[in-house]
Formats: structure tokens, C-alpha cells, sequence
DNA sequence: ATGAAAGCGCTAACAC
DNA sequence: GTGTTAGCGCTTTCAT
């Protein structure tokens, strides 16, 4: 067998190989084809192709053109194992959420952590961690080193998830928090700040009898909303339990109303603690024919586009979902350089609309 | 300095190393430990812990429990280096796509794609291509070796993108199809099928002065979908060119809406390209005092879940985006082992709603 | 400033 | 069946 090219011993090709689309080095210039081609040595090479040091100007240059005219591209996976940094982060993303992390939310915080890694270059990789058999995998992932950090969105009290992040010593940051666990870099929204602006917004417009439609009380996010809510209400004596709990998803928001509906018929306000709930909110009080904002105004959380697009259009405590993303992606680029920032929480603010209008009409 | 435990010369430690959350090889058992404590060769482990052949039972069992008590994970990269494998595939999505590949699609498709790459051992990367800058990033991360295979969601015609893609030597696959280019593996859904049934259901409900707001025409769906419709309502021998294009997001399909409206004050029907506008023509026609469906019926397509939380709720083309993402994924796969599949063309149908409904009322 | 050479951790060809 | 060994393509130390 003559020598092969790269002087790897070939395996015997089978009959198959033809078949293959096979994309072979071939047309993959190495490091040692640019240093031949340079007339230099391997490690002049890379010097020169890192920007290091103790490299003349004119090989340098050399190099840099023979680089250039090869259309080399470094090898990604040898650099990885040389220098033993992998040139990804992970985003971690817990699967099955009903309606939290559902669509708008998933991709505006990808969004917003593309944007951050584009300026280094570091690559996302995703993993949906839906229970069971993908938690092993996601264990193993942490463990066989194919991540140079970890981002994860925030998860539910009880989710298996959290154990095992906490158990990688690869850096973690949080988007959000999870009950009962302090993370050490996080970033997070102002929910409480958030939701005590919304309860105010509603005091202000003089409604005394407010209801709450609260997120699941196992989500972190949840109980700081209401958490808000209560700021606000209980701090002009009133009362703080017409609240019904609901999943974060359209149908449960939907079920809410309507129970908070029967049991305080005279409710002439709702704080809802997402926008979609919000506009199933809309849609039970419309076919119990409770005019918004004049009876009932109603204010939600997240501002999605459903919040602009509800009738009335939904006033609305807005998040900042894409820097929410783009900051966590830097944090943890901070991270891994061995820094240790500091968490972030980022402020919310009210966006007021229709369904809660400033001034009271009428 | 002593020895290092790997054998390796270390670098002199500087002052910083003790700062940084070093994550060293400390805790990471090599396969080298592996068959260390199991008393054999490297390679009798590699065998062993890759179900090869050629390994005694009895040898195999001693190396799985010694790697099992040492908790051992291979590394990835070192596994990627030799095997010329990466072990990920990478998505790349058309960024700054005003609505079409917006949220819930993008979502939908990633979820699809996670749950066929969770059997495998693949990893997902993610590579949102703004144009500009990030295209130079997505040339580099395909020369760079460093991903098995590469899926696609649907570019513009004259996205740049393409010819990226296209001169790239890994295995492609696409998800849906660009004009005027007619990639070797892709799964789309049945845009022309699903626009046909839905125009033919308006004609069945006895209207015949249809309109449609089309999707942007430099997207294959959003042609095949007014082909879908010319199939049906030129049969017919009805005129085909009550048409006006929009960009798939809500406001410019109220836009166009208006100007259908104005154009064609009489019309009786509306077959809109997603359910998005189709939200927001539901939303003109009630500002016009035109009712719906007696006045004027209303298909989306998609039916994404705005479908069925608009008011009144919308008939529309049920596309399956999850499976589009798991059938790419699949196909992906076979080619990465060599074969070669043929395209797939999944299956639309039409869900009736209250905006158009089977039967004329009244 | 420069090049030779020793790895990074794993796989696979080869000889026994 | 088993161990030895030569790489994968890059970075980095060390000696020059």
C-alpha cells in the first residue's frame, strides 16, 4: 500500500468507502501544509497564526499569505485537545415547560446569547433536557468535557436538573433562579420590582378589589411576581389571597379567571402573571361579558407580541428576554476567563395599554 | 518541578491559575486509569468500553466496572481528534427573517430536532447566521471541522447563506427550499397540497371572490402556497390575482388586508400564507364591520396555537413543524453513515374553525 | 527568533 | 484475545 498523504496508516478501504460521501482531508489544508508552503516550521506557523510572539515580520507575513492562499482553516477538534478549552458553551434548556419557556421566550433568549458569543468564538451548543434518559445525557455531555461553560434556564424546585449542574465543575450561569438554591452567577429580571409597579399601576387607577392569577409556585419567577403583588397590595391593607394559581399556559390562565370570577364576583382587576394567561384572562371576561379595562382591568407580564396584539391591547410589565440571554452569555464568558462577576438582575418596566389604561375613563 | 500526573510538562504555573475555577484533569479519569485499575491495555479498555469484539468476557467485565467506580467518560474531543468525527451537527438559521421562521417555528423545529438527536449521540449546535459578519463566522465553523453534518432552515432566494452552504463539503440537509435551487436531501412540508385544500374549501363553502395575502415571493413556501391556490381557484376558472404580498409578520399583514379590502370591497373570502397575519386580517375585517366568517371566511396556515386563541378561531393549514425537524434530523443522520435518502414531503391538512366553516350558516 | 519534539486522550492497525 | 504503537492536528516547552 503506498504511503497515504498524511502518513496515517489507511485502513484497508472496503467497498463501501466509495459510497460515502467522504470529505477527506483532501481538500482540508493542515498547519504543516502552510509551513511548507511558507518555507517555515510547524510552531512558526502557529505562532504567527495565533498572533504570538517571537515571529519575524517577513515570516510572519509569509505565513499569514500562505494561510490565506490555502484557505487554511485551523482544525478545531486538535485545537480543542492541545489546549484543552473546547470552543463551545452549552445552553441548557429544561424541557417540557408548559408554557414559561415556551416559544417567544426560547428564541429570544437564544437570540439574545447568539449575539454576545458572535464577537468571541465560541459556538452554542443546545441540549433539551427532557427527563429521564436525557438527563444522562446531559450528564455525560457535562462530564466528557465537550463544553467550555454552562448556561442554564432557570428551573422548576423539585426538577432533577439542578442536581446534576450543580454537580459539573465546568462554570454555570443561571437565567433566573430556581427556589431554595442561591447559584453564584446568575442573571435574572426584576419580577418583584415588576410586579409591585404593576399592582401599583392598578392601585392608581383606583381599584380596590385585585385579583391575581400567579405562575406556578415552584417557579422562582412566580413567587417573586406575587411577591410583588403582595408589596403593593398589603401595603394599603388590602388583601393579598384572590389569587389562583395556574401553569403559565393559555387553557390553565383560562381555568383561573373563571375561578377567581366565581368565587369574587365583584374583582374590578386581575394581575396576571404572564401575557399569555393574561390574554386567555381577556378572553373568559369578554364571554362573561365584563368590559375591559372598565370593569375589570387587567394587567399581564412578559410583554409578548400577544400583548400587543390582545383587544384591548394588554398593559403589560416588560422583561428584557434578549438581554436577559446576551447578559448571561457574557457573564459567562467572564467566567470562564476566570473572573468572578457579579449576579445582574435586570429591571422590568410597565408598558401600559388598553386593558389598563393610566387615568380612569369614564 | 515534579512530575505531573499526566506526565505532561506543565506550564509554570502564574499567579493567576490560583484565582481561576481550574477544572483540571484532577477528577477526570483518563482511559488510562481506566485500564489501569482494571489490570489490562489501553486498548483491551477502548475495546471493552466500545463494545468491540476481541475483548474476553471476563476482561470486559473487569474494565466496565472499573470504569463504571472511577466514574470515566470519555473525552469527546480526543475521541472527535481520532476518529475524525465531532459528534455534533449544526443548525444553521437564517437570522433577522422577519416572521416566518419567528418564534414558534424556530422553537418547534429545535424541540423535533433534540428529540431525534437524543437516541444518537450527536450534540446540536446552533448557528444563527446574521448576515455580514456571521456568515465569515459560519464559513470558518464548517471549513473548521468541527461538525458531523449541517441542517438548514429555509433561505431566501437570494440570501447569501447559500452559497456558504453550498460550498461547504459536509452533508446538508434542508429544511424546506429555496428558490430556484434544488438541494439533494430536504424534508418540506406539503405547502401546495395544504394551500389547495384550503382554497378549495372556501370554493366549497360557496364563496367566489377569494383573496390571499401571500407571503414574501422570494420564499419557496410562501410560492408553492400561492400555487396551491391558483391549482384550486383556477380551476374553477376564477381569477387568481386578488393577491397582495406581505412580509409574514402581524402589522404587515394588517397592512396588507387593508389594501385587499379596499381593492376589492366585495370580496367574500381571504386565504392567508401564515396564521400570524391571518391574526391580523381577522383583526382589519372586525375593524371594517366585516363579520367572519358570513361576510368573509378567513384560512391561515400553520395553525400555530394563535390559531385557535384568535377570535373567532381560525381555520387553517396544520403543517407538522416538530416533524419537519425530526425528519431533518433523521435524514441527517443516514447521510452522515452513508446513504443516501430520498427528500420528504410531509403531509398538510387543513383543521376547520370558526373563521371558515364546513358548512354555509345562514 | 526558530525549530524539534513532546504531548493532549483516544482509536485502530498491526503483530503476536 | 491481547498488547504495542503510531498516529489524529494542534500547541507549547525547551534548546538552540
Amino acid at each position: 500500500m503506498p504511503d497515504s498523504p498524511t502518513g496515517r496508516r489507511q485502513p484497508s478501504g472496503s467497498a463501501s468507502d466509495s459510497l460515502r460521501p467522504r470529505r477527506d482531508a483532501r481538500s482540508m489544508p493542515s498547519l504543516e501544509e502552510v509551513a511548507h508552503r511558507a518555507g517555515v516550521s510547524r510552531s512558526a506557523a502557529s505562532r504567527a497564526l495565533n498572533n504570538a510572539p517571537h515571529v519575524s515580520p517577513l515570516k510572519r507575513e509569509a505565513i499569514l499569505k500562505a494561510a490565506e492562499e490555502l484557505g487554511y482553516v485551523p482544525n478545531a477538534t486538535a485545537r480543542a485537545l492541545a489546549t484543552n478549552k473546547v470552543g463551545s458553551v452549552v445552553l441548557v434548556v429544561p424541557n417540557e415547560e408548559p408554557g414559561f419557556f415556551a416559544d417567544p421566550f426560547f428564541s429570544q433568549i437564544v437570540v439574545g446569547i447568539a449575539t454576545a458569543l458572535e464577537k468571541s468564538d465560541l459556538v452554542l451548543t443546545l441540549m433539551l433536557a427532557s427527563s429521564g434518559e436525557g438527563s444522562d445525557r446531559l450528564k455525560r455531555l457535562l462530564r466528557s468535557r465537550s463544553a467550555d461553560g454552562v448556561m442554564v434556564l432557570a428551573t422548576r424546585k423539585d426538577d432533577p436538573l439542578n442536581d446534576i449542574i450543580e454537580s459539573t465543575d465546568l462554570p454555570v450561569v443561571f437565567c433566573g433562579r430556581t427556589l431554595g438554591r442561591e447559584p453564584r452567577w446568575y442573571v435574572d429580571a426584576d419580577n418583584r420590582g415588576g410586579a409591585r409597579l404593576a399592582a401599583e399601576h392598578l392601585l392608581g387607577a383606583g381599584r380596590r378589589r385585585i385579583a391575581s392569577i400567579v405562575g406556578p409556585m415552584d417557579s422562582q419567577a412566580s413567587v417573586a411576581r406575587y411577591q410583588g403583588f403582595v408589596d403593593a397590595v398589603a401595603a394599603v391593607g388590602l388583601p393579598t389571597d384572590w389569587i389562583e394559581e395556574a401553569d403559565f399556559t393559555y387553557d390553565d390562565g383560562a381555568r383561573a379567571m373563571t375561578t377567581l370570577l366565581d368565587r369574587h364576583p365583584d374583582l374590578d382587576a386581575v394581575f396576571v402573571g404572564s401575557d399569555n394567561m393574561a390574554a386567555a384572562a381577556l378572553r373568559v371576561l369578554k364571554a362573561r361579558e365584563r368590559s375591559v379595562p372598565d370593569d375589570v382591568m387587567v394587567v399581564g407580564f412578559d410583554d409578548l407580541a400577544v400583548a400587543q396584539q390582545a383587544e384591548p391591547s394588554l398593559t403589560t410589565v416588560s422583561q428584557p428576554i434578549r438581554s436577559l440571554g446576551h447578559e448571561m452569555a457574557l457573564m459567562l464568558m467572564r467566567v470562564i476567563d476566570g473572573e468572578s462577576p457579579s449576579p445582574i438582575i435586570l429591571p422590568t418596566h410597565l408598558v401600559v395599554r388598553e386593558s389598563a389604561p393610566s387615568a380612569e375613563r369614564g
